[in-house]
DNA sequence: CGGAATGAAAT
DNA sequence: ATTTCATTCCG
């Protein structure tokens, strides 16, 4: 059925069919492809459909937009240039987003950023940067940093214990090299820029992934600083109510100030840090060590599969690890928190999981390996069942190296060897097959339509979605819909031949399995 | 007690 | 600059 025989040529690796045509093309329709996310996203629908009325009439613009409406409030328009990946640069301010409702923090400032600098996002970071090589931060090694290790950086920062970051936070790092090129420029503000815009693009499943990783970084950073409590600075009610001049006892932290060893290494440290950026633990996948440091993620699917874990607790665990209160599996060992399978799917595959084969250039695998959407299986109150491509490549990947079971990853921290013996070896370990080559291209596809809403959405189509939802996946939706021939079929479509692979990754759990 | 405001997290 | 979060503040 689906169109997928049309996959006449494998994914170039030029990106030739990609993003730069994409990119070309929004440039010469220059808009604002993606909806402006609406009110603070805070819990589910962040596009409205503008994005598809839009796309829709956009298409059919002259390449010059009307280039006098809406001055500066909502949206702007632009044009830019095409560049490898699309790099963009708009010459008008990026973005506002911000919808209606000025949330309520002070009626967002006006923000001194040049957005003249700023590019403006046509896809997420996700697929904008997918080929770059320039590696993503292992954002998996960097929260299950051990308690030990943070509290060396704690030492480093002479005391002073620093929040744990963020799903936001953690994005912007993760992508932030790559945003870094994208942009081609350093500007941390750009940086910043482009990642808050990026971000409320993100599928459901990459940002859950990063709320994920949050929730860990979160747990394993009060494993490490028990007592630390995130203390803002006084300073707050000044501002408030008037109150005393500043002065604020710059004691800062006042009398007792009990934290004061965990929190600001009140010693005369104050907030800031030092700057102390000698030996950044940071490690960015070498992409030739590559999985090695997120034992984890896919890999525990199979165990739960293969072995009947199932997420309840009391059940036994493939290594020395055990289960928190939270549900959240802990390793005494190390003081760190664990990610496992029961809290979350499968797992968005965040890993440069580039094959080692190719270890050095890894044109082919990379494309598909970060950029993975990879809409949950089985559909959990997710419109499509659709599963990625990636999903198959990240497995070949990483079980295709026996040899490279480190002990420790890029963070020093151990790596199970228990982990490692669970893993089941895919049937084929081959090069991509034919199949899967296909598969690629129609990932390409998909990414492809998925960047360029409005070249890709058929008018038809329009009405299918589901406006009062607003599903932010709706522009992914389409895409895959539209290439698979729905959604229910999606799955199998895509899944349908490499049977050991679809065997792990294409099971879809059950609610019940997951709970 | 809840919403508003603020600061802090990495670059 | 950005988003999320914990905290505090105030009515």
């Amino acid at each position: 059925m689906v169109s997928s025989t049309m996959m006449t040529q494998g994914p170039s690796p030029d990106d030739e069919y990609g993003l730069d045509a994409i990119a070309q093309h929004n440039a010469i329709h220059s808009t604002e492809q993606f909806p402006p996310y609406e009110e603070d996203a805070k819990g589910l629908g962040i596009y409205n459909d503008d994005l598809f009325h839009d796309g829709q009439a956009y298409i059919h613009n002259p390449p010059t937009p009307r280039s006098g409406t809406a001055s500066e409030g909502v949206r702007t328009r632009s044009g830019r240039s095409a560049r490898r990946t699309d790099s963009p640069f708009s010459t008008s301010k990026s973005r506002v987003s911000k919808s209606p409702a000025p949330r309520s923090k002070k009626d967002k400032k006006p923000s001194k950023l040049d957005k003249s600098k700023t590019p403006k996002l046509t896809a997420p970071l996700s697929i904008l940067t997918k080929d770059m090589e320039v590696p993503m931060k292992d954002m998996d090694g960097w929260v299950h940093r051990s308690a030990e290790t943070r509290r060396k950086e704690v030492e480093k920062r002479n005391g002073y214990v620093t929040r744990p970051m963020n799903s936001f936070m953690l994005y912007r790092s993760c992508y932030a090299e790559r945003t870094k090129q994208w942009c081609l420029q350093n500007n941390h503000q750009v940086v910043s820029s482009v990642s808050g815009e990026s971000w409320p693009m993100e599928p459901e499943e990459v940002r859950n992934q990063f709320n994920e990783w949050a929730k860990l970084e979160r747990a394993n950073h009060a494993a490490a600083h028990p007592e630390y409590k995130f203390s803002p600075s006084k300073a707050s009610s000044k501002r408030k109510k008037g109150e005393f001049s500043d002065d604020e006892d710059d004691a800062s932290e006042v009398d007792g100030d009990p934290d004061g060893e965990y929190r600001g290494g009140s010693r005369s440290v104050r907030q800031k840090r030092m700057a102390n950026h000698s030996a950044p633990p940071v490690a960015y996948l070498p992409s030739n060590v590559g999985f090695d440091s997120h034992p984890y993620y896919a890999q525990q699917q199979y165990e739960q599969q293969q072995y009947g874990y199932t997420s309840e607790p009391g059940r036994p665990l493939p290594s020395n690890v055990g289960y928190e209160q939270n549900g959240l599996v802990f390793n005494p060992q190390t003081g760190t928190y664990v990610h496992t399978t029961m809290q979350t799917h499968p797992q968005y595959n965040y890993m440069p999981t580039e094959d080692p084969r190719n270890s050095g250039n890894l044109r082919v695998s990379t494309p598909s390996s970060m950029t993975g959407v990879h809409q949950t299986l089985g559909g959990y109150g997710l419109p499509g069942t659709n599963i990625r491509t990636d999903d198959l490549f990240a497995t070949t990947s990483r079980t295709g190296t026996p040899a490279m079971q480190a002990q420790y990853n890029s963070y020093g921290q151990p790596v199970y060897p228990q982990y490692q013996s669970y893993t089941p070896q895919p049937a084929y370990q081959t090069l991509p097959s034919q199949q899967q080559q296909q598969q690629m291209y129609e990932h390409a596809q998909y990414l492809q339509q998925a960047s360029q809403p409005q070249a890709a959405i058929d008018p038809a189509l329009a009405g299918v979605f589901d406006e009062a939802a607003g599903r932010e996946q709706s522009y992914f939706d389409e895409a895959i819909g539209d290439l698979a021939g729905g959604d229910q079929y999606a799955g199998m479509e895509f899944f349908e031949e490499p049977a050991s692979a679809s065997q792990h990754m294409g099971h879809v759990w059950s609610r019940a399995e997951l709970q």
